[in-house]
DNA sequence: GGCTGATTGCAACATTGTTGCATCTAGCTT
DNA sequence: AAGCTAGATGCAACAATGTTGCAATCAGCC
């Protein structure tokens, strides 16, 4: 995974790092979006530093270059794990946890496509983000009802 | 319009003041999504001054009582059009001129929930965001092209 | 090992959002 | 119509987030 990243980079001509290549570790690593400043206090707790503005630079790269979205509804940053969807970024996001997965539907897309080109409307770039409940947390929560 | 803002908000036993109904006057004739500073400036140019305190606080009120929406893409905040679909939230955004236009569609929600349903998730929000070009920009962008 | 352009760090700043508390006012009561 | 009071606003101070220009550094080339 991290190993494909890399390579997005290098064919890019873009120099590899040791800020990036550890921005791209936690990013791995992690569970639940994460903002820059989140990725610079996860990287100071390991003993590393990166300067903020670095960090930031860093995402607005792995963002153009497809390798990280960023979800709007929390203001956190994701490995893109969908190389595929250009254009199309669809995520669903426990309110819960804050777990986040991303996926991928042409029919959706294509959906939504055409109820606002019937508005006249040339959409190009789709953002979906459905928030509700995990696996894990709506049967936690359906198990505390079942004990109240 | 404004006069039913205003009876959502007497109903829910808020005061109608000033401030709010300035925030509201504003949204109301906006073509764009209104940051809170935004918002604020925009009121100076009339001559009011509202603190931006207040008009974050305003805003997150008209927010929880469906009167406005934020549209995380731009971070703006738009009059809701639409008092039926609570909890969906459609947008397009001409990223030409940044005009917005609120929509609906009870398919394009089941199609979502089903969609995450089947990975486990249980979905209780619904946001979407397509960008692209409005009837006017892309018939602008036509017309250059046939041209150059 | 040295060169060079890309990358990072730094400092300073701009913007955006938040909190606690004093003051004021909308809408009720009398 | 005047007074009362909870709710709303303003203010000040602060916290968090994001941006810019420039000097120092380093990855990947020779």
């Amino acid at each position: 995974m991290l190993q494909a990243a890399i390579r997005v980079l290098q064919a890019q001509g873009y120099k590899i790092t040791e800020p990036r290549k550890q921005v791209l570790e936690v990013l791995e690593g992690a569970q639940k979006p994460l903002s820059p400043y989140d990725i610079q206090s996860f990287l100071k707790q390991k003993g590393k530093y990166l300067n903020h503005v670095t960090i930031y630079r860093i995402l607005d790269l792995f963002c153009s270059l497809n390798l990280a979205h960023k979800v709007l509804s929390i203001g956190g940053f994701v490995k893109c794990s969908l190389g595929t969807a250009e254009g199309c970024h669809r995520f669903m996001v426990c309110h819960q946890c804050g777990a986040i997965q991303e996926f991928a539907d042409k029919e959706l897309c294509q959906g939504e496509d055409a109820f606002t080109r019937n508005l006249g409307f040339h959409t190009k770039y789709h953002l979906s983000e459905s928030s509700g409940l995990c696996a894990d947390c709506f049967r936690k929560q359906f198990e505390e009802q079942k004990l109240g």
